[in-house]
DNA sequence: TTATGTGAAGAGTTTCACAGCA
DNA sequence: TGCTGTGAAACTCTTCACATAA
Protein backbone atom coordinates (compact mmCIF):
# COMPACT_ATOMS: atom_id res chain seq x y z
CA UNK A 1 0.00 0.00 0.00
CA UNK A 2 2.83 2.06 -0.94
CA UNK A 3 1.70 5.79 -1.06
CA UNK A 4 2.40 7.49 -5.06
CA UNK A 5 3.49 3.37 -6.22
CA UNK A 6 6.91 4.03 -5.26
CA UNK A 7 8.02 0.38 -4.32
CA UNK A 8 8.98 -0.18 -0.05
CA UNK A 9 12.50 -1.58 0.22
CA UNK A 10 12.05 -4.78 2.00
CA UNK A 11 13.91 -3.37 5.03
CA UNK A 12 11.66 -0.75 5.68
CA UNK A 13 9.07 -3.81 5.89
CA UNK A 14 11.22 -6.19 7.69
CA UNK A 15 11.23 -3.01 10.34
CA UNK A 16 7.87 -2.48 10.68
CA UNK A 17 7.09 -5.62 12.69
CA UNK A 18 9.42 -4.14 15.49
CA UNK A 19 8.08 -0.64 15.77
CA UNK A 20 4.61 -2.27 16.17
CA UNK A 21 5.99 -4.71 18.68
CA UNK A 22 7.51 -1.53 20.61
CA UNK A 23 4.21 0.29 20.25
CA UNK A 24 2.10 -3.01 21.08
CA UNK A 25 4.20 -2.54 25.09
CA UNK A 26 3.41 0.63 25.74
CA UNK A 27 -0.11 1.48 27.61
CA UNK A 28 -1.78 4.14 25.19
CA UNK A 29 -3.61 5.06 28.50
CA UNK A 30 -0.97 6.16 30.28
CA UNK A 31 1.13 7.67 27.43
CA UNK A 32 -1.27 8.30 24.38
CA UNK A 33 1.60 9.99 21.95
CA UNK A 34 5.03 8.56 20.95
CA UNK A 35 7.80 10.29 19.20
CA UNK A 36 9.85 9.20 16.42
CA UNK A 37 12.53 9.79 18.80
CA UNK A 38 10.99 7.86 21.84
CA UNK A 39 10.41 4.56 19.07
CA UNK A 40 13.56 4.88 17.32
CA UNK A 41 15.26 4.64 21.36
CA UNK A 42 13.19 1.67 21.91
CA UNK A 43 13.67 -0.52 18.46
CA UNK A 44 17.43 0.67 18.09
CA UNK A 45 17.37 2.77 15.42
CA UNK A 46 17.68 6.58 14.74
CA UNK A 47 14.29 9.15 14.78
CA UNK A 48 15.01 9.68 10.71
CA UNK A 49 14.76 6.54 9.92
CA UNK A 50 11.50 5.76 12.05
CA UNK A 51 9.86 9.31 10.31
CA UNK A 52 11.79 7.47 5.87
CA UNK A 53 9.95 4.61 7.04
CA UNK A 54 6.48 5.76 7.72
CA UNK A 55 6.79 8.36 5.26
CA UNK A 56 6.68 5.54 2.65
CA UNK A 57 2.77 4.52 3.49
CA UNK A 58 1.36 8.33 4.32
CA UNK A 59 1.68 10.88 7.01
CA UNK A 60 0.78 9.55 10.56
CA UNK A 61 2.19 12.02 12.62
CA UNK A 62 0.98 15.65 13.97
CA UNK A 63 4.20 18.19 13.54
CA UNK A 64 5.12 19.35 16.69
CA UNK A 65 3.16 16.50 18.50
CA UNK A 66 4.14 12.96 17.69
CA UNK A 67 2.19 9.96 16.61
CA UNK A 68 -0.94 8.67 18.41
CA UNK A 69 0.28 5.40 19.53
CA UNK A 70 -3.54 3.78 19.17
CA UNK A 71 -3.64 5.24 15.62
CA UNK A 72 -0.20 4.31 14.28
CA UNK A 73 -0.80 1.06 15.49
CA UNK A 74 -3.65 0.48 13.49
CA UNK A 75 -1.69 1.83 10.43
CA UNK A 76 1.24 -0.39 10.86
CA UNK A 77 -1.43 -3.63 11.20
CA UNK A 78 -3.09 -2.18 8.25
CA UNK A 79 0.03 -1.97 6.32
CA UNK A 80 1.09 -5.66 7.21
CA UNK A 81 -2.12 -7.07 6.81
CA UNK A 82 -2.47 -7.74 10.38
CA UNK A 83 -6.19 -6.57 10.52
CA UNK A 84 -6.99 -9.96 9.02
CA UNK A 85 -6.84 -13.62 9.63
CA UNK A 86 -3.11 -14.78 7.92
CA UNK A 87 -3.42 -18.41 7.47
CA UNK A 88 -0.04 -20.46 8.04
CA UNK A 89 0.97 -24.23 6.93
CA UNK A 90 4.39 -25.75 8.03
CA UNK A 91 5.57 -28.67 5.85
CA UNK A 92 8.18 -30.85 7.64
CA UNK A 93 6.56 -32.04 11.00
CA UNK A 94 9.71 -32.77 12.59
CA UNK A 95 12.04 -31.53 15.54
CA UNK A 96 12.08 -28.22 14.14
CA UNK A 97 8.61 -28.12 12.77
CA UNK A 98 7.31 -29.31 15.76
CA UNK A 99 9.11 -26.47 18.34
CA UNK A 100 8.03 -23.80 15.48
CA UNK A 101 4.56 -24.64 15.88
CA UNK A 102 4.90 -25.12 19.90
CA UNK A 103 6.71 -21.87 20.15
CA UNK A 104 3.99 -20.12 17.51
CA UNK A 105 0.67 -21.30 19.37
CA UNK A 106 2.09 -20.06 22.78
CA UNK A 107 3.36 -16.64 21.74
CA UNK A 108 0.98 -16.08 19.43
CA UNK A 109 -1.62 -14.07 21.89
CA UNK A 110 -3.74 -12.18 20.10
CA UNK A 111 -2.20 -12.39 16.40
CA UNK A 112 -4.09 -13.08 13.18
CA UNK A 113 -1.06 -15.41 12.40
CA UNK A 114 -2.54 -19.01 12.39
CA UNK A 115 -0.94 -22.15 11.81
CA UNK A 116 -3.88 -24.11 10.30
CA UNK A 117 -2.02 -26.88 8.90
CA UNK A 118 1.07 -29.30 9.06
CA UNK A 119 2.40 -31.56 6.38
CA UNK A 120 4.86 -34.73 6.28
CA UNK A 121 6.37 -37.41 4.45
CA UNK A 122 5.78 -40.05 7.22
CA UNK A 123 3.05 -42.28 7.40
CA UNK A 124 3.10 -42.79 11.07
CA UNK A 125 2.62 -39.03 11.58
CA UNK A 126 -0.39 -38.35 9.60
CA UNK A 127 -3.16 -37.44 11.83
CA UNK A 128 -1.34 -36.84 14.92
CA UNK A 129 -1.98 -33.37 16.36
CA UNK A 130 1.05 -30.91 17.54
CA UNK A 131 -0.40 -28.28 19.68
CA UNK A 132 -3.86 -28.80 18.24
CA UNK A 133 -2.75 -28.59 14.45
CA UNK A 134 -3.26 -31.69 12.64
CA UNK A 135 -0.80 -33.42 10.41
CA UNK A 136 -1.82 -34.22 6.50
CA UNK A 137 0.21 -35.99 3.68
CA UNK A 138 2.31 -34.41 1.60
CA UNK A 139 -0.07 -35.49 -0.62
CA UNK A 140 -3.03 -33.15 0.30
CA UNK A 141 -0.90 -30.12 0.12
CA UNK A 142 -2.71 -29.01 -3.02
CA UNK A 143 -6.16 -29.46 -1.94
CA UNK A 144 -5.37 -28.12 2.10
CA UNK A 145 -4.03 -25.17 0.64
CA UNK A 146 -6.95 -23.93 -1.30
CA UNK A 147 -9.57 -25.30 1.12
CA UNK A 148 -7.60 -23.00 3.71
CA UNK A 149 -6.65 -20.23 1.69
CA UNK A 150 -2.86 -20.80 3.01
CA UNK A 151 -0.89 -17.76 2.24
CA UNK A 152 2.53 -18.10 3.80
CA UNK A 153 4.22 -21.33 4.38
CA UNK A 154 7.52 -22.38 6.25
CA UNK A 155 9.40 -24.84 5.30
CA UNK A 156 10.72 -27.47 7.56
CA UNK A 157 11.57 -30.74 5.98
CA UNK A 158 15.05 -31.65 5.21
CA UNK A 159 15.13 -30.32 1.31
CA UNK A 160 15.09 -33.25 -1.33
CA UNK A 161 12.33 -31.72 -3.42
CA UNK A 162 11.94 -28.62 -1.97
CA UNK A 163 11.53 -27.33 -5.35
CA UNK A 164 8.97 -29.43 -6.46
CA UNK A 165 7.09 -28.92 -3.30
CA UNK A 166 7.47 -25.12 -3.69
CA UNK A 167 6.48 -25.08 -6.46
CA UNK A 168 2.94 -26.77 -5.50
CA UNK A 169 2.68 -24.12 -3.08
CA UNK A 170 2.65 -21.30 -5.40
CA UNK A 171 0.99 -22.83 -8.12
CA UNK A 172 -2.20 -23.34 -5.76
CA UNK A 173 -1.76 -19.52 -4.34
CA UNK A 174 0.90 -19.96 -1.68
CA UNK A 175 2.50 -15.59 -1.97
CA UNK A 176 5.69 -16.20 1.10
CA UNK A 177 7.99 -18.45 2.59
CA UNK A 178 9.65 -19.05 5.27
CA UNK A 179 12.58 -21.29 4.74
CA UNK A 180 14.45 -23.28 7.01
CA UNK A 181 15.62 -25.94 4.02
CA UNK A 182 19.40 -25.76 3.34
CA UNK A 183 18.66 -25.60 -0.45
CA UNK A 184 18.27 -22.60 -2.33
CA UNK A 185 14.45 -21.91 -3.85
CA UNK A 186 13.48 -20.38 -7.23
CA UNK A 187 10.25 -18.84 -6.72
CA UNK A 188 8.66 -16.71 -9.46
CA UNK A 189 8.18 -13.00 -9.22
CA UNK A 190 5.70 -11.59 -6.84
CA UNK A 191 6.41 -14.29 -4.38
CA UNK A 192 8.62 -13.72 -1.64
CA UNK A 193 10.97 -16.10 0.58
CA UNK A 194 12.94 -15.39 3.78
CA UNK A 195 15.54 -17.73 4.40
CA UNK A 196 16.32 -18.36 7.80
CA UNK A 197 19.08 -21.54 7.73
CA UNK A 198 20.53 -21.94 11.00
CA UNK A 199 23.53 -23.69 9.66
CA UNK A 200 24.14 -21.08 7.53
CA UNK A 201 23.77 -18.22 10.21
CA UNK A 202 25.71 -20.14 12.53
CA UNK A 203 28.99 -20.70 9.80
CA UNK A 204 28.66 -16.30 9.09
CA UNK A 205 28.80 -15.98 12.61
CA UNK A 206 32.10 -18.01 13.35
CA UNK A 207 33.32 -14.93 11.02
CA UNK A 208 33.05 -12.43 13.80
CA UNK A 209 34.72 -14.50 16.51
CA UNK B 1 40.89 -10.98 6.95
CA UNK B 2 39.80 -8.54 4.07
CA UNK B 3 42.65 -7.85 2.03
CA UNK B 4 43.92 -4.12 2.21
CA UNK B 5 41.83 -3.09 5.39
CA UNK B 6 38.57 -2.52 3.53
CA UNK B 7 35.68 -3.47 5.75
CA UNK B 8 33.74 -6.36 4.30
CA UNK B 9 30.13 -5.68 3.92
CA UNK B 10 28.00 -8.10 6.15
CA UNK B 11 26.48 -9.29 3.16
CA UNK B 12 29.25 -10.48 2.03
CA UNK B 13 30.45 -12.75 4.83
CA UNK B 14 26.50 -14.37 4.84
CA UNK B 15 26.74 -15.13 1.08
CA UNK B 16 30.34 -16.99 2.08
CA UNK B 17 28.58 -19.82 3.53
CA UNK B 18 26.48 -19.98 0.61
CA UNK B 19 29.12 -20.83 -1.71
CA UNK B 20 31.10 -22.97 0.42
CA UNK B 21 28.18 -25.44 0.81
CA UNK B 22 27.76 -25.34 -2.97
CA UNK B 23 31.65 -25.76 -3.35
CA UNK B 24 31.15 -28.77 -1.27
CA UNK B 25 28.41 -31.03 -3.09
CA UNK B 26 30.42 -30.90 -6.21
CA UNK B 27 32.63 -33.95 -6.51
CA UNK B 28 36.60 -32.50 -6.96
CA UNK B 29 37.67 -35.72 -8.40
CA UNK B 30 35.15 -35.68 -11.12
CA UNK B 31 35.29 -31.30 -11.63
CA UNK B 32 38.06 -29.94 -10.20
CA UNK B 33 37.57 -26.68 -11.44
CA UNK B 34 34.55 -24.21 -11.13
CA UNK B 35 33.92 -20.70 -12.83
CA UNK B 36 32.30 -18.16 -11.21
CA UNK B 37 29.31 -18.58 -13.52
CA UNK B 38 28.94 -21.86 -12.65
CA UNK B 39 29.05 -21.26 -9.09
CA UNK B 40 26.79 -18.59 -9.24
CA UNK B 41 23.80 -20.27 -10.70
CA UNK B 42 24.12 -23.03 -8.20
CA UNK B 43 23.47 -20.19 -5.41
CA UNK B 44 21.48 -18.13 -7.09
CA UNK B 45 23.29 -14.99 -7.58
CA UNK B 46 25.68 -13.52 -10.44
CA UNK B 47 28.92 -14.02 -11.41
CA UNK B 48 30.31 -10.83 -10.86
CA UNK B 49 28.70 -10.56 -7.12
CA UNK B 50 30.54 -14.33 -6.59
CA UNK B 51 34.36 -12.69 -8.05
CA UNK B 52 33.47 -9.20 -6.29
CA UNK B 53 32.61 -11.25 -2.97
CA UNK B 54 35.49 -13.44 -3.36
CA UNK B 55 38.13 -10.31 -4.16
CA UNK B 56 37.10 -8.75 -0.86
CA UNK B 57 40.10 -11.53 0.46
CA UNK B 58 42.04 -12.28 -2.59
CA UNK B 59 43.13 -13.37 -5.66
CA UNK B 60 42.03 -17.26 -5.54
CA UNK B 61 41.37 -18.14 -9.28
CA UNK B 62 43.07 -18.08 -12.66
CA UNK B 63 42.12 -15.78 -15.17
CA UNK B 64 40.86 -17.87 -18.28
CA UNK B 65 40.32 -20.93 -16.28
CA UNK B 66 38.55 -20.71 -13.59
CA UNK B 67 39.14 -21.60 -9.48
CA UNK B 68 40.06 -24.77 -8.22
CA UNK B 69 37.43 -26.18 -6.14
CA UNK B 70 39.68 -27.80 -3.67
CA UNK B 71 42.00 -24.48 -2.94
CA UNK B 72 38.63 -22.09 -2.98
CA UNK B 73 37.17 -24.24 -0.25
CA UNK B 74 39.72 -24.02 1.58
CA UNK B 75 40.11 -20.47 1.66
CA UNK B 76 36.25 -19.99 2.21
CA UNK B 77 36.66 -21.93 5.61
CA UNK B 78 39.68 -19.82 6.55
CA UNK B 79 38.04 -16.87 5.91
CA UNK B 80 35.37 -18.49 7.94
CA UNK B 81 37.14 -19.72 10.74
CA UNK B 82 35.61 -23.28 9.98
CA UNK B 83 39.41 -24.21 9.82
CA UNK B 84 39.66 -24.38 13.74
CA UNK B 85 37.17 -25.89 15.85
CA UNK B 86 34.15 -22.95 16.89
CA UNK B 87 32.54 -23.67 20.27
CA UNK B 88 29.01 -22.91 20.68
CA UNK B 89 26.78 -22.27 23.90
CA UNK B 90 22.89 -22.14 24.16
CA UNK B 91 20.55 -20.47 26.37
CA UNK B 92 17.30 -21.58 26.95
CA UNK B 93 16.61 -25.86 26.63
CA UNK B 94 12.93 -25.21 25.87
CA UNK B 95 11.28 -26.56 23.02
CA UNK B 96 12.79 -24.41 20.27
CA UNK B 97 16.41 -24.80 22.39
CA UNK B 98 16.28 -28.25 22.17
CA UNK B 99 14.83 -29.04 18.43
CA UNK B 100 17.67 -26.43 17.48
CA UNK B 101 20.39 -28.50 19.41
CA UNK B 102 19.06 -31.79 17.69
CA UNK B 103 18.72 -30.36 14.32
CA UNK B 104 22.43 -28.87 14.20
CA UNK B 105 23.63 -32.29 15.78
CA UNK B 106 22.37 -34.34 13.03
CA UNK B 107 23.28 -32.16 10.33
CA UNK B 108 26.90 -31.22 11.18
CA UNK B 109 28.48 -33.89 9.79
CA UNK B 110 32.19 -32.81 9.71
CA UNK B 111 31.26 -29.00 10.42
CA UNK B 112 33.85 -27.33 13.27
CA UNK B 113 31.21 -25.57 14.81
CA UNK B 114 30.00 -27.57 18.02
CA UNK B 115 27.31 -27.63 20.56
CA UNK B 116 29.50 -27.86 23.62
CA UNK B 117 27.19 -26.48 26.47
CA UNK B 118 23.44 -25.76 27.26
CA UNK B 119 21.84 -23.29 30.14
CA UNK B 120 18.59 -22.84 31.73
CA UNK B 121 16.82 -21.37 34.97
CA UNK B 122 14.86 -24.84 35.19
CA UNK B 123 15.93 -26.44 38.17
CA UNK B 124 14.73 -29.60 36.77
CA UNK B 125 16.33 -29.78 33.58
CA UNK B 126 20.20 -28.91 35.41
CA UNK B 127 21.91 -31.87 34.25
CA UNK B 128 19.87 -33.47 31.80
CA UNK B 129 20.82 -34.20 28.11
CA UNK B 130 19.67 -32.97 24.99
CA UNK B 131 21.38 -34.99 22.17
CA UNK B 132 24.51 -35.97 24.69
CA UNK B 133 24.82 -32.00 25.56
CA UNK B 134 24.35 -31.20 29.23
CA UNK B 135 22.22 -28.42 30.67
CA UNK B 136 23.96 -26.16 33.16
CA UNK B 137 22.49 -23.41 35.25
CA UNK B 138 22.47 -20.23 34.28
CA UNK B 139 24.10 -19.45 37.17
CA UNK B 140 27.48 -21.10 35.61
CA UNK B 141 27.44 -19.06 32.66
CA UNK B 142 30.67 -16.99 33.12
CA UNK B 143 32.37 -20.21 34.18
CA UNK B 144 30.99 -22.51 31.39
CA UNK B 145 31.65 -19.47 29.22
CA UNK B 146 35.77 -19.66 30.13
CA UNK B 147 36.16 -23.01 30.46
CA UNK B 148 34.68 -24.09 27.41
CA UNK B 149 35.90 -21.22 25.63
CA UNK B 150 32.58 -20.09 23.94
CA UNK B 151 32.66 -18.09 21.40
CA UNK B 152 29.36 -17.97 19.88
CA UNK B 153 25.74 -18.00 21.96
CA UNK B 154 21.96 -19.23 20.56
CA UNK B 155 19.56 -17.38 22.49
CA UNK B 156 16.47 -19.29 23.03
CA UNK B 157 14.46 -18.18 26.27
CA UNK B 158 11.48 -15.81 26.97
CA UNK B 159 13.05 -13.11 27.00
CA UNK B 160 12.99 -11.61 30.54
CA UNK B 161 17.08 -10.03 31.61
CA UNK B 162 17.80 -10.95 28.18
CA UNK B 163 20.37 -7.51 28.14
CA UNK B 164 22.06 -9.06 31.62
CA UNK B 165 22.58 -12.19 30.54
CA UNK B 166 23.84 -10.83 27.06
CA UNK B 167 25.86 -8.82 29.00
CA UNK B 168 27.09 -11.34 31.05
CA UNK B 169 28.42 -13.84 28.09
CA UNK B 170 30.26 -10.77 26.12
CA UNK B 171 32.47 -9.70 29.28
CA UNK B 172 33.38 -13.29 29.04
CA UNK B 173 34.34 -13.19 25.65
CA UNK B 174 31.32 -14.44 23.17
CA UNK B 175 32.23 -12.73 20.33
CA UNK B 176 28.64 -13.76 18.41
CA UNK B 177 24.99 -14.38 18.78
CA UNK B 178 22.21 -16.00 17.02
CA UNK B 179 18.72 -14.83 19.24
CA UNK B 180 15.62 -15.63 18.42
CA UNK B 181 14.57 -13.65 21.23
CA UNK B 182 11.70 -11.01 21.08
CA UNK B 183 13.38 -8.01 22.30
CA UNK B 184 15.96 -5.78 21.39
CA UNK B 185 19.51 -6.20 22.09
CA UNK B 186 22.58 -3.83 22.80
CA UNK B 187 26.21 -4.77 22.14
CA UNK B 188 29.44 -3.29 22.31
CA UNK B 189 31.47 -2.76 18.69
CA UNK B 190 33.01 -5.53 17.95
CA UNK B 191 30.25 -8.01 18.79
CA UNK B 192 27.48 -9.40 16.40
CA UNK B 193 24.19 -10.44 16.89
CA UNK B 194 22.41 -12.14 14.21
CA UNK B 195 18.33 -11.73 14.95
CA UNK B 196 16.59 -14.70 14.07
CA UNK B 197 12.43 -13.94 15.51
CA UNK B 198 10.52 -16.40 14.47
CA UNK B 199 7.74 -14.12 14.88
CA UNK B 200 9.09 -10.99 13.09
CA UNK B 201 9.45 -12.92 10.08
CA UNK B 202 6.13 -13.66 9.97
CA UNK B 203 4.74 -10.41 10.32
CA UNK B 204 6.80 -9.39 7.55
CA UNK B 205 6.09 -12.04 5.25
CA UNK B 206 2.47 -11.32 6.02
CA UNK B 207 2.71 -8.08 4.03
CA UNK B 208 3.52 -9.73 0.75
CA UNK B 209 0.53 -11.84 1.16
C1' DT C 1 40.00 -17.60 -26.56
C1' DT C 2 38.32 -17.83 -22.00
C1' DA C 3 37.13 -16.34 -17.48
C1' DT C 4 39.17 -13.65 -13.65
C1' DG C 5 39.88 -9.22 -11.06
C1' DT C 6 38.53 -4.59 -10.64
C1' DG C 7 37.66 0.28 -11.33
C1' DA C 8 33.65 2.95 -12.49
C1' DA C 9 28.75 3.51 -13.10
C1' DG C 10 24.39 2.59 -11.28
C1' DA C 11 20.96 1.40 -7.86
C1' DG C 12 19.50 1.23 -3.30
C1' DT C 13 19.52 2.76 1.59
C1' DT C 14 20.60 5.80 5.35
C1' DT C 15 21.59 10.14 7.21
C1' DC C 16 21.12 14.94 7.31
C1' DA C 17 19.04 19.28 7.86
C1' DC C 18 15.52 22.25 7.42
C1' DA C 19 10.84 23.94 5.82
C1' DG C 20 6.43 23.83 7.65
C1' DC C 21 2.66 22.90 10.57
C1' DA C 22 0.50 22.37 15.40
C1' DT D 1 8.81 26.26 20.14
C1' DG D 2 8.75 21.16 19.05
C1' DC D 3 8.62 17.47 16.14
C1' DT D 4 7.10 15.74 11.69
C1' DG D 5 7.75 15.04 6.65
C1' DT D 6 10.92 15.18 2.99
C1' DG D 7 14.15 16.50 -0.56
C1' DA D 8 19.12 16.28 -1.11
C1' DA D 9 23.61 14.55 0.25
C1' DA D 10 26.26 10.79 1.79
C1' DC D 11 27.05 6.29 1.98
C1' DT D 12 26.73 1.29 0.81
C1' DC D 13 26.12 -2.42 -2.24
C1' DT D 14 25.43 -4.38 -6.92
C1' DT D 15 26.08 -4.46 -11.71
C1' DC D 16 28.70 -3.58 -15.64
C1' DA D 17 32.35 -3.88 -18.88
C1' DC D 18 36.90 -4.36 -20.01
C1' DA D 19 42.06 -4.90 -19.29
C1' DT D 20 44.63 -8.74 -18.23
C1' DA D 21 46.58 -13.21 -17.58
C1' DA D 22 46.55 -18.27 -18.59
Amino acid sequence: MPVGDKKVPDVVIRRLPLYLRSLESIDPAEYPIVSSEALAKMVGTSSGQVRKDLSYFGVFGKQGVGYQIVLLKGELRRILKLDQEIRIGLIGAGNLGAALVRYHQKNRVHQPLEIVALFDTDEKKIGRKIADVEIHPVECLQEKIQELKIKVMILTFPGEDAQQIVDICVENGVKSFLSFVPVPIKIPAGVKVQTADVTLELQSLAYYT
